[in-house]
Formats: C-alpha cells, sequence, structure tokens
DNA sequence: GTGAAAGCGCTAACAA
DNA sequence: TTGTTAGCGCTTTCAC
C-alpha cells in the first residue's frame, strides 16, 4: 500500500489536504469540510473526498489541526507510580476510554512527590493537553501553583480515586467511608476488639480522612471502644514504609486483634512484619486491605479487602472530563461520581466469635 | 503571577512570540532564535528576550513548533497491559528518562493483541510521533503491516525486553539464555533432575526461544539427561494461565523436581497449582519464576528468580531511540544491548543433594 | 455547495 | 546580528 507519495525522488511526504484538492479539483476548504463530516458539503463529493483519501491513505496531521482549532485532542494522566498495578489498572482503562473517543493519553509520574505532580501538571499546561486526569500524591492537599493556573486558564482537571480541597466537584471517588466502614463493622462483628488502622501520615487528607472516619463510625454503631491512638501514620504508604512501622509497633504495643491498611500495598507488607513478629494469620491478628489490587496475583494468598470499581472508576473520569472539555459533549448516562465499595472476605480474617463459641 | 495576556475583556490568550517581539521591538525570527538559544543572536538580546519570555510567562506552542519543524518532541510507549508491574515499572523509567530529554511519552496498551499492537502503531505513526519504544505482545512475530509503514515512513522503533524477528538491531533486551541458563544449572547442580519449562504457547518467539536455549544447554552442559517433553506451552502467559496448565500437568504426569516459568507472573500461578495438588514448595517441587517482579511486594513469599535490570533496559532503550531519532545524538557511553541476569535465589528452590547427604 | 483568503504560532531560508 | 518572507497543514469565516 502507497502511504506517502514520493516527491521529486527523495524523501516520503506525508499526503495532505492539498493532494486530494488537487486530484479532485476541489478546493482545500471543501476537502477539509467533508473530511470532517460536515453536512454542508454535497453528499456525492463528500463520498468521493473520503474515497479518495482513503485510497491516497490520508491522514490528518494532529498537529496542523491542533494549532487550528486550539485542541489537541490529548489529554494527560498524572500518577504518582504505575508500578503499583491498581493505578496501572488505571491507566489501562483511562487509555481505554479516552482513545474510544478519540483521545490520546500522555502519561507523567510525580514519584509520590507533590513538587513533582505540580511541575507534570505545568508541563502539561504547556503543552496545551485538552485535559488532565490526575491520580493525586498521597500527601497533603495544598495544591501546587499550577492547578491555580490550570483553573485561570480553563484547562479542566478531574481527580481519580481521590482530591484535593476545593475540588469535590471534579473527581470520581469511591466511597471510602462507606467501604472502611463494612470492614471495620465486619471485624468487630466477628469478634475483634483492638483494630488498628495504620494510614499515612497526612491524615488530614480526604483519602485518609474518609477512611478514618469510616472507621470510627462503625466502632461508634457498633458501640464497642475505641482508642485514638490505635491509628497510626505511615511515613510512605508504600510496602517497605507500612512494613516498617508495623514492625516497630508490633514491637512496642501489645498485639491488636486486627490491622486495617490504607490499601493492598501497605498491607503486604504488614502480613510480612506480624510474620516476622512470631504472629500468625489469622489466627493470632487478622489483616485486611484496601483496592483488591493484586488477588489475581496471588490467589489464596489474597487478603481480605475492599475492592474498588476500577472499571467504573476510569470510565467515569473520562466521561467527566469529556463533559468538561466540551460543554456541549452530551452524556448518554448521568455520572456516576462517588462509587461503591465491595467487601472482599479472604483467610487473613477470621472469625473469633465462632472459635470463641466453638471452644 | 500573569500567565496570560488578557485581550479585549474576554477571554485568556496564550502569550506568543509575536507578544514578546511587539513588547522589545523585534522581529519574530529573533525572538525565535533566541528562544532557542541559537548562537547566532547578540548575548545582550537574548537575555533581554529570555528575560521578557520568563516575565510574560510565555511557553512555546508545541503544536505550532511541531508543525514547523515536523517534529512532535513526543515518543510512544506501547506495551501489552501496565497492570504488569514490571511492564509499569518500565514505563516509569521510559518516561522518566524521556522526559530528561525533552520528549513527551504518549501510551498505547495493546492488550496483549498484536492486531491491536499493530494498530497502536499506526495510531501512533499516524500522529507523527517521533520514535516509538515497544514492549512486544508475547506473541508469534509476524509485525503487522504498520511496522513495514514505520520503516518506510522511517520512524524509529525501538523494541524493548524482546524483538520481532528482523528487528535484532533494534532491542535492547536482556540476556534471557543466560538468564535461565543461570537457573537451570543452579537447579541441577543442587539436585534437581527432572525440571519442567512452562513457557508460551509460541516457543519459536525470541523471548521464548533464547530461554529455551539456555534451559536446554544447561542440561547439556551438565551432562544430566532431558526429555523434550519438559517444555510445555501456555495459551496465555499470565498467572491464570499458568495456573491452569500447572493444574492438569499436576494431575495428568509425574511429579517433577523443579518447574521454571517464562516469568515471576506464571510462577504465582504454578505456585498455587502446586499447593493444590497437595505438594510443598520447596519441599516435594522447587519453584522459580523471571522478572523478579513482585519481590517488593512479598518479602518471604518471593520467588527465586532471575532479576532484570530495568532501569538499565529503560535507559538504553530511550537512548538508542534518540540516537535514531537523531542521527547527531551523542551517547556519552556507548550503548548496552545485551544486559545482565543475575540469579536470584530464594527459598522457593531447595538444595536437594545437602538433604541426601544430610540423610 | 464551494472557493478564496486569512490565520493558528512557530521555524527557517535568505536578505539586509 | 537582525528582519523579511514564506511556509508547515489544517480550519474557518465570508463571499460567491
Amino acid at each position: 500500500m502507497r502511504v506517502a507519495i514520493r516527491t521529486g525522488n527523495k524523501n516520503m511526504r506525508n499526503v495532505t489536504l492539498k493532494d486530494i484538492a488537487r486530484k479532485l479539483q476541489l478546493s482545500e476548504a471543501t476537502v477539509s469540510l467533508a473530511i470532517n463530516n460536515k453536512t454542508i458539503v454535497n453528499e456525492d463529493t463528500r463520498k468521493r473526498v473520503l474515497e479518495c483519501a482513503r485510497d491516497m491513505n490520508y491522514k490528518p496531521n494532529p498537529l496542523a489541526r491542533g494549532l487550528a482549532t486550539s485542541k489537541s485532542m490529548t489529554i494527560g494522566f498524572i500518577c504518582s507510580d504505575p508500578e503499583n498495578p491498581f493505578i496501572g489498572r488505571m491507566l489501562k482503562l483511562v487509555s481505554r476510554y479516552s482513545n474510544q473517543q478519540g483521545y490520546s493519553v500522555m502519561v507523567a509520574i510525580s514519584e509520590g512527590s507533590v513538587v513533582q505532580e505540580g511541575k507534570c501538571l505545568q508541563n502539561f499546561l504547556d503543552k496545551r493537553l485538552d485535559g488532565v486526569i490526575i491520580f493525586p500524591v498521597d500527601a497533603p492537599g495544598n495544591p501546587s501553583e499550577a492547578f491555580v493556573t490550570a483553573k485561570e486558564q480553563g484547562i479542566p482537571l478531574v481527580f481519580c480515586d481521590t482530591y484535593y480541597p476545593g475540588y469535590e466537584q471534579d473527581c470520581i471517588i469511591a466511597d471510602y467511608t462507606k467501604g472502611v466502614y463494612l470492614q471495620t463493622e465486619y471485624l468487630l462483628k466477628t469478634g475483634h476488639r483492638s483494630i488498628w488502622y495504620l494510614t499515612t501520615q497526612y491524615q488530614e487528607i480526604p483519602v485518609s480522612r474518609l477512611r478514618i472516619n469510616g472507621y470510627k463510625k462503625a466502632y461508634a454503631d457498633m458501640g464497642t471502644a475505641r482508642q485514638d491512638s490505635w491509628i497510626f501514620g505511615c511515613e510512605k504508604a508504600t510496602g517497605q514504609g507500612a512494613y516498617q512501622l508495623a514492625k516497630r509497633l508490633l514491637q512496642e504495643y501489645e498485639r491488636p486483634d486486627a490491622i486495617l491498611t490504607l490499601n493492598d500495598y501497605m498491607a503486604y507488607g504488614v502480613r510480612q512484619a506480624i510474620r516476622e513478629a512470631g504472629y500468625r494469620i489469622p489466627e493470632d491478628i487478622s489483616l485486611a486491605g484496601y483496592d483488591d489490587a493484586f488477588s489475581e496475583l496471588l490467589y489464596e494468598n489474597a487478603l481480605t479487602t475492599v475492592r474498588q470499581d476500577a472499571d467504573l472508576i476510569a470510565r467515569e473520569c473520562v466521561r467527566l472530563l469529556l463533559t468538561k472539555i466540551n460543554p456541549d459533549y452530551r452524556l448518554e448516562e448521568p455520572l456516576i461520581r462517588v462509587t461503591e465499595p465491595e467487601l472482599v472476605i479472604r483467610n487473613t480474617t477470621r472469625n473469633r466469635r465462632e472459635e470463641r463459641q466453638g471452644a
């Protein structure tokens, strides 16, 4: 198949609108209209143009088009680390749904730093992307200056999975409060009393605060005594970070009945710490994570956790972004801004009541 | 900080070269030269321009620049699935090294399908990206038509971690043969006799073939008897795929001393199958994977495996691509096309000899 | 319905 | 060293 026209005898050049216009004895404008399926143009000429374009293997130059329309047809995806499989999955899904709507996706990685995240965003703004989906860093919410700039320039932002203060309307989020409530309630109902909650060092950020609310509410509703000192902040919300924290805590304090963590990633670190401390899971300590991130990998080693509907979150993020990019974009169905959590019980937690009764 | 100039009183408009030129009473061309740090321009005016650009918060429009130069300063990254942490890591690193060189990275996901991979590539070609890094699908190597198109259009391709036939010069790859050789040799030396090798159904593709070579060579060098029937092809190179295959094999055949898999992902599936079959690891069957993909997550549950230097591979991929994009790009250090594997021994394998001697 | 012309913001010849 | 001019490939008025 011929892909480009040979000029002179040297290099390849991509086929342009002009080439089609010349060949069909039409003006570039008409060809452009036809290519873009504007109805103004005569049905017959439109067909001729489209056919010719196909034959010549014409591909519109997105740079030229972007320059003329001020639309890059590209969205940005900023995340802290795609090596985290949950984020990787999100990227995959965001990419899929964006592509379906004709958008490409550019990635930037904040490596968990708010400063870096700001730079990534600024960079995307400079690049004139049409919109940006941000999977924010788990760190305190002083959105960097770039966020203000985005607002000023009218470049739509959508927050995925959490948000910064002031962006409550621009996010798709799971119902963390409910998710952790379900977990905690389940543990309390199954006879656990002392449940540690391991979160990030920044307990005021939404992703952390909302969960802690669920944790506290479950205790309150169940009428079980709880100590604020059971909530611990971890320097880094990673497996390593949680491992080190848990290791220390298990030495310093009395063994809890259960440990909950902010995410599965951390839970695997905690699991290791528990084992090294000589305790068994779930006999001595029950353990539950959040995200259901690695279960396909780990089979029966997988954790009790709360599943997030990643597919739904990704799809709604893209849809929300599109409504902002293109004000007359019509949603087929209403947007779901808060997704439902689902408690997944596996064998890192056990029913302490049954055993007591059994004994 | 003022980010754009207000026209009339309505919308924001981005600052352009023309604005700077007008303000400084210079021509656009001069400003352009100054911005691009061409030495032709007077040192003093250059400084004035740069200062003014900073003050006005000028950001070159990449679309306009791209249109004028035919360079998008963007590279594509095509992979099968970023949810695989090894791929996620690769993406992160490729992104980092690309950004360092001023390139953005656009992602596309082939979802493990050669057809989809071809579409992704074609799409990137249509978008006029400057080059593409491909983390190919583990499937037979009939590069789709898009690969030919890329060659015709002179758009550089670099293959990451494996390659298609005919692209031996365009890839950065780990020394798989050596890696598997080390594994197999180690197992043989520690008293294992029958070692199954679980690879993909496409045993002729490089990523598979090179490893099988290492496996066979180790047997040959050690002078141990081997059966070709110990090599099995798995329909999908995933945890699930390997799980199902191993489950079946362990029912049908006599228990092997050890099982090797193409990657860690598969190994975790096999681990599950082994357990379900009632065998212990490593007492009954030793197990080893490849990639060292999840060890940070799994701690003492991690596998004996072969570590790949992901950082090096990513860096070299970007460097190789840059030499192709920009023929006078100077490599500071020579390119490393084949990276060294490193055997990592953990406790999913054991020394059968010692035990025998001990007994 | 179609075409002419201007313009998106930048770069790159070539003149001055 | 700087300015003039043309052009990258497309879209978008506005006449015809």
